[in-house]
DNA sequence: GCGCAGCATTGATCTGCATCAATGCCGCCG
DNA sequence: CGGCGGCATTGATGCAGATCAATGCTGCGC
């Protein structure tokens, strides 16, 4: 299911102007996630400079960007699409810790090794950026280090979040919370809709929201037969907002 | 429980000097945690001037050091005792999220409101910064930033590792995993030992690992039964270490 | 159009942990 | 020293969600 070698790059060493086939857009300055991305930080002269050191890539649905404990050779920011982050026990039992969506930033920590395994869940595309040569930017531009602190802060925020509602909450209120998340999420990168998009399979939502895949379908059906959500192709449509946030509300 | 504007200070507007009743040590260059906090990363000219914005404090035991979602004040480093950092539904269900052990430091993310409630589980001493003076000194201090950052990363990266825990393992389990994992990091604090002080409640333990005080409870008289571990006074002595990872690895 | 593969749904049953309910233990204060 | 309050332990019972087992749906290759 995963490749050998992670995103093993058929233009490595290629200078970027020979290998924009992934990007749409004419680099950083035209990027349609910069303004939520680390990247909104950055003066015109430094995305420049960032763009240098960039590297557009589109990632197949199902492929492996990188995997827990693997030595941490590229960061990530996610331009389309969406990732799933997860952790494993040796037994198979998984548990995805997020989802990542377009504006993302995968490898935040900076640490050596990457804490959990990137897999694109539908097309995705990311703009990659070798750690080293990364960090080599980061260094001198204290107010970007202090933007990736401020995600950091915000991801560990979430991570918060997300151990109140596995430790604590029960299945419905696992769902209602998750939809509402994930609609504030799709809001804030620009999709405001009732619609939520739900690209990831059922087993997905099952090993975020620590339930069985039975039990995530069960759940949805009730909430559809209530009239509480409407189920459609990829996705759910959030009718009655109030008596989701009764049961997903922090 | 919690006292209505919490950490009152004293001794707000003395100088160091004055106020030095609540430090044992002659200030930073002695403090006995510098070595495993953020401070680590400090030259002695910095460390000089670390003191002078800091406060020593000693918190009593069930004292509320901040609130969720208040305004953040203050940032603080563990110096002595236990902290619980938990958040609350608002029927009263409650997560605990982290306990910060001596040379954690509290407010790692900089944020501008609290993101969890934290208590002094037992008595505690912590070096308290006022947040903007603290944010000044950081300013300009790049290594420290990113010394910042790491420990955010490394939090991340546990806050990752307990919603595996909470999302996808058995009562076992995650006693197994909480006991190892205490063991951990007293040893990287100096006091390694089979001997793990536990000086939470059990209450305390259950909302840590989302079970009820019942299941700890037996869920420990049965690892005692088995001869896995031993209850001692305010702690559990390991003698099957084996047998405990066998359970707890991640 | 057919058949197959991969997911999702639905139903029947089981079980791990929660809940409910005593009882025990210990330190503290009068 | 005795009684009380707070925590921990232990036992009996219940139930939410897991597990086991079909069955249905959809898209795709032929």
């Amino acid at each position: 299911m995963s490749i050998a070698e992670p995103l093993q790059d058929s233009c490595a060493g290629a200078t970027r102007s020979d290998c924009r086939h992934g990007r749409a857009t004419n680099g950083c300055e035209d990027c349609k996630v910069r303004l939520f991305s680390v990247c909104a930080a950055l003066e015109p002269s430094e995305l420049e400079e960032l763009d240098r050191i960039s590297q557009a890539k589109q990632v197949p649905a199902r492929t492996t960007l990188f995997e827990q404990s693997a030595l941490a050779g590229s960061v990530f920011n996610v331009t389309d699409g969406v990732v799933r982050l997860y952790k494993s026990l040796p037994d198979g039992r998984r548990q995805i810790v997020g989802f990542a969506l377009p504006g993302d930033f995968l490898g935040l920590a900076l640490q050596d090794r990457y804490g959990v395994t990137a897999e694109a869940v539908n097309d995705v595309a990311v703009c990659r950026f070798v750690r080293s040569a990364f960090l080599a930017y980061v260094d001198g531009k204290p107010h970007l280090l202090r933007r990736l602190h401020e995600f950091a802060g915000h991801e560990l925020s979430l991570a918060q979040d997300q151990m109140l509602l596995l430790g604590r909450r029960s299945a419905e209120e696992k769902i209602a919370a998750f939809l509402l998340h994930m609609q504030t999420r799709y809001a804030r990168i620009g999709s405001v809709s009732v619609t939520v998009p739900l690209p990831m399979s059922r087993q997905d939502i099952a090993d975020y929201l620590g339930l069985t895949i039975e039990t995530v379908s069960r759940t949805l059906t009730r909430l559809a037969r209530e009239k509480v959500v409407l189920i459609v192709p990829d996705g759910v449509r959030l009718l009655d907002l109030e008596r989701l946030k009764l049961s997903g509300a922090s």
